[in-house]
DNA sequence: TTCATAGTTCGATGCTAACCGAAGCATTTC
DNA sequence: GAAATGCTTCGGTTAGCATCGAACTATGAA
């Protein structure tokens, strides 16, 4: 009966909303205190304190002390993938979202999908990538010799990113968008880059990627559409 | 607060063991009945046909009535995968499996991963695709020129599986093996193929695949591993 | 019609786990 | 030292839900 890893286990730990809360809150990538969490999935720090140590106890996170602090953050990028691959199913299958905020049209927009761009802003990068022969899709993505000189004058150390044991490129299925966007250590590469660059920045309390003005007319020079490298863009 | 789609939902759906046995007997590509399903979980009709209407109405199943049965299957390729994602998770980070039994050890050789083959004869294909320059791993497999002339001899329809949705290839990280094995279209037509050359058959009642003696020796003659190559086999 | 099988609905029961108040550690600051 | 902050442990309450027996509907067979 029952056959393979017992993914009911994790499943269910991931299935209490305070705790699904949290989790979220932790794709960002940055690693938060015990009482950001509490505050994030709206329980107090006894309760949250508890399904901080099942989660770990569970292996989906990891903690460190540090001073009288205790940060939590993801425990491997495995996990964030199985969170992602959660939210396109929550999100195609089921139950749309009852109510669309204005919160969400700029989560929408662009934001954090543990570590890379996604979004609308996710999907044009991909799209620009892809139009000017820079990244080539078969059956995944893969950075072609163009790309890697386009990359390299953007200012990516693409030597250093094949060190990780990560891919360099990988596709990530959006769920607002429901298209892929770049994943990997490019991907995550990339949006450190965009924020060096002062074009955005990460909305401290949320997985919002903020475009400034001037960043957004620089990332859309950078990354034009196949419609606006033909007709010339606006 | 609630950034993005509702995760706990559909994880909670999962997260109850019955329900979450009744999934995995599922991955195997096959439509079961209800009456199969509450055997499978180990609960009674009427305890197994409230699970089954709550994972329908959650997006995770569909249903075809056909006569007085109802047949349940995953509802989509989407489902499969995250289910799949969900053991890697479970397999590596967490608790290992409390027993091995040999029950476990017929998994591990070789069982179907929604419709692919996988266990040790599938990172052996996989291995074996790759070292014959078949297949091109960068980020993500690649069917090489060579490799498309080795899957037309093998039987193989490769313009009949261009024409679905889904990616030609796609790697699929192993439970039990923790390496990658062959997904997407190409690799179900693999075990279809095998399957049909009578090499293997699926036990009925569980994921395992079955090779016979001389199968088993066909498959290593076809799908030989870097060392088998080089040293000339046994 | 009668019987059998597949599946559903209802009501009652019992277990699990989420939750918070209060008290208890540990670490830092004054 | 004492006070403050971050986090944990304990105990008791509450709510949700998985479970099954029993009764009910629907399809198919005799």
């Amino acid at each position: 009966m029952k056959d393979g890893p017992d993914i009911a286990r994790i499943a269910a730990l991931i299935g209490d909303p305070a705790r699904a809360n949290m989790l979220v809150a932790l794709m960002s990538g940055r690693a938060l205190t015990a009482t950001e969490l509490a505050h994030e999935a709206g329980v107090t720090q006894q309760t949250a304190s508890t399904h901080l140590a099942r989660l770990t106890e569970g292996g989906l996170l990891r903690q460190a002390k540090q001073g009288r602090h205790k940060y939590l953050a993801l425990a491997s990028d495995d996990v964030g993938h199985l969170l992602e691959t959660l939210m396109g199913v929550a999100a195609g299958s089921g139950h749309l979202r009852s109510r669309i905020g204005p919160r969400d049209a700029a989560l929408r927009k662009a934001r954090i999908c543990y570590r890379h761009l996604a979004g609308e802003m996710g999907t044009q990068l991909y799209d620009s990538l892809q139009a000017r022969g820079f990244l080539d899709i078969g059956d995944g993505p893969r950075l072609t010799s163009a790309g890697q000189g386009f990359m390299r004058d953007f200012g990516i150390d693409l030597d250093a990113l094949r060190q990780g044991r990560a891919p360099l490129c990988r596709d990530c299925l959006d769920w607002s968008e429901r298209r892929k966007h770049l994943a990997g250590s490019l991907g995550r590469a990339l949006l450190g880059r965009i924020e060096a660059l002062g074009w955005a920045r990460l909305r401290p309390d949320s997985r919002i990627v903020e475009f400034s003005r001037d960043g957004e007319r620089a990332f859309a020079e950078r990354f034009p559409t196949a419609l606006e490298t033909a007709s010339g863009s606006d």
